[in-house]
DNA sequence: TTGTATGCGTTATCAA
DNA sequence: TTGATAACGCATACAA
């Protein structure tokens, strides 16, 4: 028993036929903004005949004909990435109660493939783009932007292109996770950040410049260090580069949360303590953070908040494409757990952390830092 | 500046107009397969008539002309379970590589938008669907099958149904993890399973009674119970209800990882220690239980092997719908971490399980097992 | 090897 | 209110 039996899809005809009335009305009947130019009867009728075939609409005829297909393309660089999974569904909350369809693609973080994924879009009539995996330097952005595509970024941005974006609010979340760190008394605070080709990662690197200056900590380029990807792998090679370099640091600020396991790994390889030796904040609040050892303190984004603001935000550019292309920064809120403590040997009493800064201390594993 | 320049798409007749043929001949010129039928000349022509256009064939027109659409459906219950993302980047790997494209939709394990996702999916004349939402009463699959639409079952199947599926080797995984914990000496083990009406939450669960057996174990049926929902919040309330039960357990086999990762949270709010007083065994292996607290021992599944193997098992029915059912068990294997230790009190030297059962010790703290 | 004609299923324009 | 007709963009059977 493994042949299935087809069977014939019926169409708009066979409804038409079975109501005894032409196409073109059964179409109207059908269709709830045109049901009105049809008699309440025949309408009625139509709606039995279509019922008793289980008729269903072919939508690719439909967008052949209306060049509409009610389906919005997400362009996403990395499905796994725990942070787009909450974006996905954010986007779909508000899509779907609209009637539109999703259609989500993976391009790996590769040029090409992205290019070829949105070409694929574009040819399926997508009405609309959610691009998740915006660079610095994106002239495909920029040639779909004046071609007219309805876009809207999220997650990322694209400084001199006048598209709307969604993001979180990271130099507020990067400043909050610096001044917990001055509180607690570190002076010398490491940045991994993420590739300086995404707005994400440029965006939270000067923001830590800034909030080290604002602080009166160590401003010493040496503690910064970009990863070429946002991936655990290149954390914790950044660390171990960071640790060889014997920089003194007593405090990681991590471009977000993958970065930050990768610390965890040195630690564990090292033999380095954290919070003990080491505190490390993450970027995101991905889930089961709190379960992790130690729990990771992470500046929390509300992805689900960000993809349902970008799908509004389509929304109402693809029912007006002229209107200004206002950006949203979505507020953040540092979530405090178990990787963040005072530095090594630091006098607890020390409550005041920008009118006495402590002393630095070689207490740290890696090497003094006077 | 927020106006982007509208701009019309070139159709083949414009490239056919450039090249100067008719649009039937750039139609040949363009397809591969038809190229043959074409002087080198003219066909030369056309394509760089289309490239200069920058002509993308509207695969929308394509798919009516043809009704096919190079494009399949894959129907997954909820994108956030970390699960999810490798089987669709494996099914992705090999539709891809095949010209093939993927439109993946979240059912969030509603009957009622999984018919309705299901049925945009057929509008669009997707050539096959890949299923990781089936249970084991399941009309809607029933009446697809029947229809002859091609479909692979991942992750779970339906017994009952002659469609192919691919799935870990549940029973297998289970034994291994309850062989695993008897041979650490533990001998009343209990089961948080997953929703029985899944054909992973019942495999497993019977798979599990009969390990248990087979090891001369406690086959207590108050040591079994059902969790309503794959989640972390349901993992957690039924340890609770067990605990309550006082059965005298040491130690619990879950359904799946979120499962176990809400005994975590059991064991957070009632100061019970892990491995101490009782140890857990997950399912699936998702990313990151190595850095929990404890590393949480569990049964790794390959989610990416599983989705690229539904993957050719669909291109193959699509292009042969009248090949047989064949089903595919693909192997798992045991990571054992820090969530799995001999139970409280037990006598370390005792490394011969099955001969010597260990005697029960009171030592857990929810209550004596005898 | 190329051109002609037709139709995929639907909606929109026009006429009745 | 309904029907006839055409067209969306493409691929293909048939003719040349």
């Amino acid at each position: 028993m493994t042949n299935p039996t087809p069977s014939p899809v019926p169409t708009l005809r066979d409804v038409a036929q079975a109501a005894g009335v032409h196409t073109a009305t059964a179409s109207r009947a059908l269709n709830p903004k045109t049901r009105q130019q049809i008699s309440a009867e025949t309408a009625r009728r139509v709606m039995r005949a279509a019922q008793a075939l289980g008729y269903q609409p072919n939508s690719v005829a439909r967008s052949l004909k209306t060049s509409r297909s009610a389906t919005v393309g997400l362009v996403i660089p990395d499905l796994t990435n725990p942070l787009f999974p909450p974006i996905v569904r954010g986007v779909e909350s508000v899509l779907e109660s609209d009637g539109y369809n999703v259609w989500i693609v993976n391009t790996d973080n590769d040029e090409e493939r992205e290019r070829a994924k949105i070409e694929s879009l574009r040819s399926r009539q997508v009405e609309g783009l959610i691009v998740a995996t915006a660079r610095l330097d994106h002239p495909l952005l920029r040639q779909l932007h004046e071609q007219g595509v309805a876009m809207v970024l999220i997650n990322r941005q694209v400084p001199d292109l006048p598209i709307p974006a969604v993001t979180g609010d990271d130099a507020t979340g990067v400043a909050a996770a610096v001044g917990h760190l001055a509180e607690l008394g570190h002076t010398r605070i490491a940045h991994l950040s993420g590739p300086l080709g995404t707005s994400t990662g440029r965006v939270r690197a000067q923001a830590f410049r800034h909030a080290v200056r604002d602080h009166g900590l160590a401003d010493d380029p040496a503690l910064v260090i970009e990863c070429a990807r946002w991936s655990e792998e290149d954390g914790a090679a950044a660390l171990r580069e960071l640790l060889a370099r014997t920089t003194g640091f007593t405090a990681v600020v991590a471009g977000n949360d993958l970065i930050a396991l990768g610390c965890y790994d040195v630690f564990a390889e090292s033999g380095l303590s954290c919070p003990g030796d080491i505190s490390v904040i993450g970027f995101n609040d991905m889930p089961f953070l709190d379960k992790l050892r130690p729990p990771l303190t992470t500046v929390a984004v509300p992805h689900h908040e960000l993809g349902a603001e970008a799908a509004r935000m389509l929304l109402d550019r693809i029912d007006d494409p002229g209107r200004p292309a206002r950006s949203v920064l979505l507020p953040v809120t540092l979530v405090v757990r178990g990787s963040t403590a005072p530095p090594p040997g630091h006098h607890h009493e020390a409550a005041d952390a920008t009118a006495s800064p402590p002393p630095a201390h070689p207490g740290n594993a890696t090497a003094p830092s006077t």
